[in-house]
DNA sequence: GAGCACTGC
């Protein structure tokens, strides 16, 4: 869908921090190195920041052109972190990751990562005093405060006096650096006072616990130390679990003759069936299955066979946030569980017998977490249960409700209602509102369907309707197929925008419906890279709409062919809130809130720079953690 | 430059 995305940059640092439990994000770390020539990042050691934090200098390009060094204490921890984010990229050791240790070296002209003993680095001073091969130099374990690293940090700090040094180039404008220096320290948290302080009170961050990691090293020492059973860990989404699906598997094919095997299984809503049955199928004698899941474990799927539990203690919530002034946005926040989620989890280990569950947490913050969930009345839009409210002459400010709303939420919940011509200046339904509420629809989405009526396109709004109402996307794919899907669905893309690309898929899949079996059409979506659940889900939703016309003396069956205007116009009536101007800068500006919003990658006006745009969802982007 | 789970109508 047009998807639309706020800028990380528009919301201020404090801000951010304060509605994300989980507090560094790689994004907010990439900005604060490109603005400090000095971070000292603060964390547990051996955490996966010290493989996370070279690669993220590299993607975001902060480090510029040179070599980004990593200096570890001992060479053991170069060589082998070295093969590991190797392997993360995908590339031979020794080509974009390499290292460097006495007696040993694994790197080319190609290497942008490399990881050294400090004393390689100290060594390498000899014969290159300003290290200016170097575009940053990351020192891990610096609380360890060996010799050499030590050494090492008197060096970097007069290094970086001198090459960060602006160079006024006769008429060439402003003064820069020709060769400047990124230094990260990163230390455990006791001594970061000390390090800040040393240069020059440099900005220190903190990075969280990394609970993927945490989760990985558990995996291994479940694997090696327990007896045969199978290990389910719960993690919040997707992006963990293919993370650490990847590294789980890297370390499975490395692992002694004599060891048992590890097969993994991601579990989560949005993956195919097909995939998800993979689960409950048994594993062979010596093979350790190993499920990642998000909390789709907790309490709708149970999986046979499970007998330790892995807990990171994280979840994903989605929340919507009210303003009232404008259009509010949905955000999908990670957060910490709930003491009723920690216990739903726990009980998951050994249904069949006796099992272990490693909680990733500290007693202290288990005794922390909120009992039970904040009730949906409290995170959620409630446009749609005032409208019902409304028409059965309630109101939604007087009812005695266990917890209250929150006022911004029904302020903007009644904004959205006048804005639809739902409710008049007084507040009171209108019988455009009545009519809208007989279908169940978002108030929005019931607006645009009664507009179809008018211009004479219900049969296309329905078709449209019934995707943008199903509970999972009909565009969905692991990031590793993402280029391969994206190329497959090129030919339903339309150029006025996603909704009527949707259309294209709805109008394809019915030509292919009416032929094929069930097993047939999943396949041809499979094949097309669609969502077939989504789909299916659609056309019991779309048969349902279709009978509230009837009822409702609609007809169903106007169509508008090949013109797009009527569609585009009714889309627009619902979709009021939800409209952008282009600026300049190739951003939108909303017209009725004041947010500069973006078109999600995935949609096909990315890039299209049109003038104006409407969109059925809007999301605000969390940052991502260290 | 990228999608926690569920439910009802």
């Amino acid at each position: 869908m047009n998807g639309a995305i706020i800028p990380a940059k528009q919301n201020s640092l404090e801000e951010q921090r304060r509605q994300l439990p989980i507090a560094q994000g790689r994004d907010a770390l990439i900005q604060e190195i490109r603005d400090n020539d000095v971070i000292v990042l603060v964390g547990e050691t051996g955490s996966g920041k010290t493989t996370q934090v070279p690669q993220y200098l590299l993607e975001s390009g902060v480090a510029g052109e040179g070599v980004i060094a990593v200096t570890q204490p001992r060479r053991v921890a170069a060589t082998s972190l070295a093969a590991r984010v190797a392997a993360e990229k995908n590339v031979q050791l020794g080509g974009l990751v390499g290292y460097s240790v006495r007696f040993d070296e694994s790197s080319t002209e190609a290497t942008r990562i490399k990881y050294v003993t400090d004393g390689m680095l100290v060594r390498e001073l000899l014969s290159d005093p300003l290290l200016s091969r170097y575009s940053a130099v990351i020192v891990d374990e610096a609380h360890e405060r060996t010799l050499r690293t030590d050494i090492l940090m008197a060096n970097l700090k007069t290094i970086q006096r001198s090459r960060n040094q602006p160079v006024d180039r006769k008429g060439k404008g402003r003064a820069t650096a020709l060769n400047p220096l990124k230094i990260i320290i990163m230390s455990a948290t006791l001594d970061a006072e000390k390090f800040s302080k040393f240069y020059d009170n440099a900005k220190f961050s903190t990075s969280q616990p990394d609970y993927v990691d945490a989760a990985l090293r558990t995996f291994y020492q479940i694997h090696i130390d327990q007896s045969p059973g199978d290990v389910l860990i719960f993690l919040p989404g997707q992006e963990d679990i293919e993370s650490l699906e990847k590294s789980i598997t890297m370390y499975a094919n490395r692992l002694p003759q004599e060891c048992m095997g590890v097969t993994v299984c991601p579990l989560y809503a949005a993956l195919p069936p097909t995939q998800q049955a993979k689960i409950f199928s048994a594993t062979s004698k010596g093979i350790r299955k190993c499920i990642l899941a998000t909390n789709i474990a907790e309490t709708s799927i149970t999986i046979p066979g499970v007998k330790y539990v892995i807990d990171t203690g994280k979840c994903k919530e989605k929340r919507y946030i009210a303003r009232s002034v404008g259009t509010g946005f949905d955000t999908l926040l990670t957060r910490d569980i709930t003491k009723s989620s920690a216990m739903q989890r726990a009980g998951r280990a050994g249904r069949e017998g006796p099992g272990l569950c490693f909680r990733l947490y500290t007693e202290e913050s288990f005794k922390a977490m909120p009992i039970s969930a904040e009730p949906e009345i409290r995170r959620c839009t409630l446009t749609s249960s005032l409208l019902q409210l409304k028409c059965m002459g309630q109101n939604l400010e007087q009812l005695d409700f266990m917890d209250k709303p929150e006022q911004d939420t029904i302020i903007s919940a009644l904004a959205t209602l006048h804005l639809l011509s739902a409710v008049d200046d007084k507040k009171a339904l209108t019988h455009l509102g009545r009519r809208m509420a007989l279908f169940p629809l978002e108030p929005t989405l019931a607006r645009s369907l009664l507009a179809a009526t008018e211009f004479g396109c219900t049969r296309e709004m329905l078709d449209i309707l019934s995707i943008l109402s199903a509970s999972s996307k009909v565009f969905y794919d692991s990031s590793e197929e993402r280029e391969a899907a994206l190329e497959t669905r090129r030919k339903f893309r339309h150029s006025s925008g996603d909704h009527m690309t949707v259309l294209n898929v709805v109008r394809s899949y019915d030509e292919i419906a009416a032929s094929e079996s069930k097993a047939g059409q999943r396949d041809w979506c499979q094949k097309q890279y669609l969502n077939f659940r989504c789909l299916t889900e659609a056309m019991d939703i779309r048969k349902q709409l279709r009978e509230a016309c009837e009822k409702n003396g609609i007809d169903w069956q106007l169509s508008c062919g090949d013109n797009e205007q009527p569609v585009l116009k009714s889309l627009v009536r619902g979709l009021v809130q939800n409209a952008a101007f282009l600026q300049p800068d190739g951003s939108y500006k909303q017209i009725m809130g004041p947010s500069i919003v973006k078109i999600h990658p995935g949609s096909s006006l990315c890039d299209k720079k049109v003038p104006a745009i409407v969109y059925d969802e809007l999301v605000r982007v969390i940052l991502r953690r260290v």
